[in-house]
DNA sequence: ACCTGAACACCGTTCAAGT
DNA sequence: ACCTGAACACCGTTCAAGT
């Protein structure tokens, strides 16, 4: 039990493991990977392994290759080691999926204030869709994995001052920002798909002359509405989040918690 | 060209290949698959293999299993072939899951008619979500693949019709669908995988406890409001399909429609 | 305590050679 | 036209044996 809190550290947060490495070293004579300049001359081809160096090495190969090649292997090659030294700082592959979502996520809490607390809040949604629209992938890994990175940590917080800006109720804002957040991930991870793959695309035409062609007979209401069920654009997306946003500040104080209320 | 929309009219439809599968068998002398009072004696030890039974194979593989074992060399081995056979009736794996999940979809279109129609609403898509709560890597992957399955247009279609009935504007009704069936989608995806994985779950009492120890210097709404983001259960999710169903129905007409109205 | 090689137990997909 | 064996090019994770 101790044991294994002691690896759930290790995993989250490497300065004591780096600090035992440390202790080793110099307990071998060896110069510390602290000390860079003691290292600049017989600079060993190997930078030491850490977390932070791994999760650069994953974005790096993310960017240039894409998620499907951010594995393990890929990143201990990259590194010049072999995959096994990497469960030293991390769990596992959903692990560092998720730590490099929230690397990604860095930018996203510095978006700027708009007009009101609305376009604000517009604003910030869309900078973390357009995060996840680049990295579908990481969109829906996002979903199967709760996100307590501290990046996402801050972007609900912001969501939250902005709706009870707005003249939502607490618990209505509390609740709602769930609602907004996982509409944003969710859209983020259908539509950077379709943009990204031609399968998901063909899928996307074979979708719409299935419903442009759809039998009035079994599907009347299809039927009818297909050409607005396909029409998009902007303005789609504008309408959804508009149609969230007035929800949470329209309301009504959730039933349950008028109950428990102390 | 021809040749490649042949290939794709085999993978939607097996019936014209399996009419070419008993005319090389008759010209061989062999008995047809198609009458298996034929075959009843010298019952040969594999059945023929098609699209239909592939997709049988895999929904009991996923049953027994879980989608992770729902791969095409499984499959295979199942059916007592090689997995280089199945490519002849599945484009791939993702087409292979697509088929699996519509296949799924069959029983939730006939769900019952509720009280009115808000909760028949609520009925199906509850359904839907009970569907995709039992196969949380389904929802993930319905979420990237469009999905044209003709068990999800039957429920689009019912979907419109209930917000129609509930008031909702022709265009409203339109776009609204998309984004009560993505909700659910999504819902289930996440709800779906905490349930199922020990990972997700530890993973959730960290974003618990990392919400209830919020900074308050840092995170001051998350902080103030740590106990309504975590509290729950039925409720919360009644609360969120309440807010967009209402959203729906009372959603101006979007802006760009009354533009382009002919 | 970290690092590593090697192994275990798998994958999807393609292709040439069958029937 | 379908079916197949074999191959190609990969995976994640564990474990014993290093330093």
């Amino acid at each position: 039990m101790a044991a294994t809190k002691a690896r759930l550290v290790t995993w989250r947060d490497n300065e004591h493991v780096l600090d035992e490495h440390v202790r080793y070293r110099h307990k071998q004579g060896m110069t510390s990977p602290t000390t860079p300049r003691a290292s600049r001359r017989e600079r060993p081809a190997k930078p030491p392994l850490n977390r932070p160096g791994i999760i650069e090495a994953a974005l790096r190969i993310l960017r240039e290759e894409g998620l499907g090649k951010v594995t393990m292997r890929r990143i201990a090659a990259a590194l010049d080691t072999g995959p096994a030294s990497l469960y030293v700082y991390v769990r596992d592959t959903e692990d560092l999926h998720a730590q490099v979502l929230d690397a990604l996520l860095a930018p996203v809490g510095a978006t700027p204030r708009g007009q009101g607390w609305r376009d604000t809040l517009k604003g910030l949604l869309r900078r973390y869709m357009d995060v996840l629209l680049a990295y579908p992938e990481l969109a829906r890994m996002a979903m199967s994995t709760p996100a307590s990175g501290p990046h996402y940590l801050r972007l609900t917080d912001q969501i939250l001052g902005l709706l009870l800006e707005g003249g939502a109720s607490d618990h209505s804002a509390a609740w709602a920002v769930d609602l907004l957040l996982l509409y944003a991930t969710a859209h983020a991870a259908e539509h950077g798909a379709w943009k990204a793959s031609a399968r998901a695309q063909a899928e996307m035409t074979a979708l719409a002359s299935a419903v442009l062609d759809a039998d009035p007979g079994v599907y009347p209401h299809v039927a009818r509405l297909s050409k607005s069920l396909m029409a998009g654009g902007p303005p789609r997306l504008d309408w959804s989040l508009d149609l969230l946003i007035s929800g949470a500040v329209q309301a009504p104080e959730p039933v349950t918690l008028s109950k428990e209320r102390s």
